[in-house]
DNA sequence: AGTATCATGTAAGAGGTTACATGATTTT
DNA sequence: AAAATCATGTAACCTCTTACATGATACT
């Protein structure tokens, strides 16, 4: 089985799983507790979801719990080994620097999630991964503004995004400061 | 015909079209001209949306220019006057505090646009109310933080959501600034 | 003449939303 | 007993992506 990719919700739900068995409406109930349900998955999107998570490997589902014989009718899902594997994978996938800007809360996702499960190590190289992609787009959009000859509110917006990226960029300096101060040997 | 809702990809489609009749392959070449390619549409999105906006009586295409005869086969667009009520409507939609953040994106578009389309005394309400919609999103998320138990990384991840809204909200108010200073006056 | 670019489109497949369906269990 | 919540799922519909198809025109 060539290992299949996932989306982007899909990586997400998994990596749930893995940090602790879950049932789509626990995974239902993560997601609306969140700060602000900036995204609620619909049934239509989370059960489908995890049925597929199921039929490529990565994840097993209970239907029952052995402790409880009369518990309700619900799908308690854990990773496989497989699955450990595929989320383990992802977590260390690097940041791309033409993404960067779009995918920038799936990083921060990744991030949360790789507290406990990645060695510090690895967490500051993606933040140095990440230092550097934040740079490379700032700078893009610099030599933009400088080059293009552009209508006001258009230069407005994209002070706009230089502003937003550039306070990416310094939390990303700030927390490689605040991980790396925490143990003092890398 | 009720008002048909238009998704967001067509609202902007539209708004391109009213600054100026484009073709598919013109609108095209805006995206991928604009400060980095971070959405390209692929022709099976972008031509179907733009036959979408004509049956729903808001473009028309010209599919010949009557000044030279010869012109490559090309589908040219204009806005109805349906159309340019559309846009314009959707100009003036208020920021809804709720989605805020995840709109954030599409407002900044909107702000784009309203250049010499609307008032400046409708873009700066424009601009009070996205200050206020960041301000509670901000408040919001600074509340969460300190009601919630969270993980190192979970309780970082919080503050990148934190920096990045105050840079937003620091624009915003920046930007009314500069506006207002223009014209003395209101 | 051959290649690159202009220009528009379609087909298959994936995944999401909305809305509905269904039933068990807990609360009032 | 009625209502709320737990819990999972399906069906219809829509839009996007990827990949392919098709030709006309401009460049070399």
């Amino acid at each position: 089985m060539a290992r299949p990719q996932l989306t982007a919700f899909e990586h997400v739900l998994l990596g749930l799983i893995c940090s602790a068995p879950s049932s789509g409406y626990d995974l239902k109930r993560i997601f609306a507790a969140t700060p602000m349900g900036i995204y609620q998955p619909s049934s239509g999107a989370l059960y489908p979801a995890l049925r597929r998570l199921e039929l490529k490997g990565l994840v097993r589902a209970q239907s029952f719990d052995r402790a409880a014989p009369s518990v309700r009718h619900r799908r308690v899902y854990e990773p496989t080994p497989m699955g450990r594997e595929a989320h383990a994978s992802w977590l260390s996938t690097p940041v791309e620097a033409a993404t960067v800007s779009r995918d920038l809360g799936l990083h921060l996702m990744r991030f949360v999630m790789m507290e406990h499960e990645r060695p510090r190590g690895e967490v500051l190289e993606f933040l140095h991964n990440l230092t550097e992609a934040l740079s490379a787009f700032v700078a893009e959009l610099q030599r933009y503004t400088e080059v293009t000859e552009l209508g006001a509110h258009a230069r407005l917006a994209l002070d706009h995004g230089l502003a937003v990226h550039r306070a990416s960029l310094r939390w990303a300096e700030h927390t490689i400061a605040a991980l790396s101060a925490k143990t003092p040997g890398e």
